[in-house]
DNA sequence: ATTACTAGAATTCGAGTAG
DNA sequence: TCTACTCGAATTCTAGTAA
């Protein structure tokens, strides 16, 4: 690793320097970062000649306050995070339409499924899913949905089995609306598995090898929800 | 500047290689972030090897997404900087009490402010301020309360004259809930203004040279609101 | 007890260039 | 056309140590 301002900026920081001024010593600092205590008082110096800190040498230590220019650094990082995972945003992406799998239908269901459906997603699912395998361009979406703020459908157990939690977006598949499921566990690394309140197969550009466009709604994370 | 996987991942996150493979030639890679091709192609071969991307090679330049474990690395900074910019919490401070500028009382009376802040605060506030001295260890948090997100007053005019634009957080004082309102442009870069329903200078504790506890409410920032 | 200088080791970066 | 190797220059980092 090497000097990285917005990194050090961020750990003063969390140690309150955005709003008073801290006591820093180079042999702590550099310690808890990982340096040496010589490489800690370079940092110092230069985040503090570079104008992102206010720097005053104390008889024993340094007190360090982050300025406005400093505050700006790391603000300005929030804001282009907060444009990736904080803000609605949709997610245009290409699949084809796979044979259904049976097992989806089953899930569909179950009562302790459908009614966690009409409540979190405002539709009753039609018992059967679609399954769309994502073009090679586009899988790594799928990485992104499992780790971000879907709308949690809870485990619940029926006919003494267990059915796993998974994740939903809504989304619109060549233009009709429904939502997209994603397991925790999935055993297709490159299939999304599609609900909606009708039968998407009976909609014409809907068959089987057939190209079709998904645009998936990534919510955005507001601040009281944590996945 | 030096590597930086979290700078590389978030700069690969913005042109949509966290949701698909996206085509990458080292040498505009290089140049859109300042570096060399050749440094540039070390980069890509270095989050590769780091498991950050994952990366194919094509006949003419290479495809790239970010993998679960890049992911992590930026959604965790996003998480911090949360915390720090995006959720409540209150900021301590100490001051002390000093002789009011007889200014806030008439930038008080007008009407084009009272109502705002009845509108917006929830309180009629009392025509005066209280103007406390922050502790030199505390004067810091001005610098965060000046770009935050406060409550904007907007600049009105009244008697011929412009009141400008201030900004205004919840707050309490020695236990008595108010505002802390700091205007755009301040001349005492110490002071910070206090209003609130009642006469804060009949409370027990208040006089001048008094050593008070403020409490600043941070709101943090809802992702629709921008200052 | 704490900062920061000096000097040397290790790493990083870019030019030239091969594949 | 594009990636990535070699090698030398520049930079960065740590140990020892002075202040």
């Amino acid at each position: 690793m090497s000097y990285d301002a917005r990194a050090l900026l961020v750990f003063l920081s969390r140690k309150g320097a955005l709003e008073r001024f801290i006591e820093v010593r180079t042999e702590e600092f550099g310690r808890e970062l990982g340096y040496s205590q010589q490489t800690a008082s370079i940092y110092l110096s230069r985040l503090a000649s570079e104008g992102y800190i206010e720097r005053t040498m104390r008889h024993r230590g340094s007190k360090v306050c982050i300025t406005g220019k400093g505050l700006s650094l790391i603000f300005d990082l929030y804001s282009e995070l907060e444009g990736l995972f904080g803000m609605p945003r949709v997610i245009p992406a290409k699949g084809r339409i796979a044979p259904g799998l049976g097992e989806g239908a089953y899930y569909l269901s179950q009562s302790g499924y459908i009614d966690q459906v009409m409540d979190k997603l405002g539709f009753r699912p039609y018992p059967g899913t679609l399954n769309i395998v994502l073009s090679p361009q586009d899988s790594p979406v799928i990485q992104l949905l499992r780790n971000g703020p879907g709308i949690v459908i809870e485990p619940f157990e029926s006919d003494g089995r267990t059915f796993g939690r998974c994740l939903c977006y809504h989304c619109t598949v060549s233009g009709t609306s429904g939502a997209v499921m994603v397991p925790n566990r999935t055993i297709h690394k490159n299939t999304l598995e599609i609900i909606s309140d009708i039968r998407l197969r009976d909609l014409p550009g809907i068959r089987d090898e057939a190209v079709v466009d998904l645009s998936v709604v990534y919510p955005g994370r507001s601040p009281s929800e944590r996945s």
